[in-house]
DNA sequence: CGATCGACCATAACGCCGTTATGACAGGAT
DNA sequence: ATCCTGTCATAACGGCGTTATGGTCGATCG
């Protein structure tokens, strides 16, 4: 073989996120990514199958981002204070990369549809982290014992129903979206999953 | 002018939601409009100027078709039933016009970015139901008093956010998602901005 | 009432796109 | 030394959004 050069599905992917990044979906073409990647369109096919699969690639990629970056918070001595570091963080990440952020969401739209199971598992390990924090948290008692999957995914239905709204610009309807909507959604829903008293 | 047909504009419209609905973003192109339509792609031109605004154009169709939608739900004597009846009305809409909804809310993403004024303000229409509901369950006394719109915007987030990740299959972390998530969210949510007691 | 004008839209072309066919080329296996 | 296989470059095909051009009418006005 012709020096593999194994590099060059990776360099596809990144070269793609940054693409998407800088210039948004519209400025991502097969033409375009193998000219950045120094490579031919077939590099394309020979690696992913097609374009459709590149950005099913690209979508995986921006999951294990997130991942990274929600993982960056440390487990502190307060659980409680932890899950609204995550959300702060998990809404940095969107605001920071936002057209990422929206294809990874919007990809059954863009695409054809449907995530696959290849990219079901790394957005189940990314929320996976967030069950953890939930489940730390009842340990310590901040909020009642219960289905730590279906609490978790109640902060994540918030989270980034709220972050959607902003990265929309639907979200000035209010002066202050983060203080008037974001926090006292999270502060509200602990306050309903707080202990009895 | 021959025959100006006024109601080419209205026709394009239309079949664009409607190619969109029933085969997804991928099948919109100025051709297949055009051809579907019974006209020419210059139709398309003199009447929207290309096809991004055409996609704006079918988005605040969207919003208005949410629009009544959800103002299909007459009040009635318990204000917080109508607002349980809206959300469920609202996620009615978007499961049952799932490409319409994702392009409502991803066109930021899709087309070029940012919705113009025209289409905030169709869906801050949609919006203001949302928050005169609201207002009567403040009215009602069954949640306290405060400002309607930064209430009514964590419920829309918290809704919308539930919306997205159910579209997107991701919710299968939980068994039944609308029971486990959706609504001890919305319980979650009422339970928190309900009187002191 | 007929000439004129201008909005509307059909036709055809341009440069892009994703994709495919074809083939050159470079190792590993034989 | 031979073939075989995975890798990628070249070039083509149909379809895309868009634009240029021109024909065709209804409205307007002398």
């Amino acid at each position: 073989m012709p020096a593999p050069d194994p590099d060059v599905r990776r360099r596809l992917i990144e070269v793609a996120a940054d693409v998407l990044s800088e210039e948004g979906p519209g400025a991502l073409s097969a033409r375009r990514l193998a000219r950045d990647a120094g490579t031919s369109t077939m590099a394309l096919y020979t690696h992913f199958g097609g374009m459709p699969a590149l950005v099913r690639a690209v979508v995986a990629e921006g999951f294990a981002r997130l991942y990274d970056r929600v993982a960056e918070v440390e487990p502190s001595a307060d659980p409680l204070a932890d899950l609204v570091a995550a959300a702060v963080a998990y809404r940095g990440y969107a605001l920071a990369d936002p057209h990422l952020y929206l294809v990874m969401f919007g990809s059954a739209s863009l695409g054809e549809y449907r995530l696959t199971e290849t990219e079901l598992e790394v957005g189940l390990a990314a929320f996976g982290q967030l069950v953890a924090v939930v489940e730390r948290v009842m340990d310590a008692g901040a909020i009642r014992r219960s289905d730590p999957a279906a609490v978790a995914g109640q902060f994540w239905a918030a989270l980034h129903g709220y972050v959607m709204i902003e990265l929309s610009g639907l979200s000035h309807v209010v002066e202050d979206p983060e203080a008037q909507i974001l926090q006292p959604l999270l502060t509200n829903l602990l306050t309903a999953l707080g202990p009895p008293a």
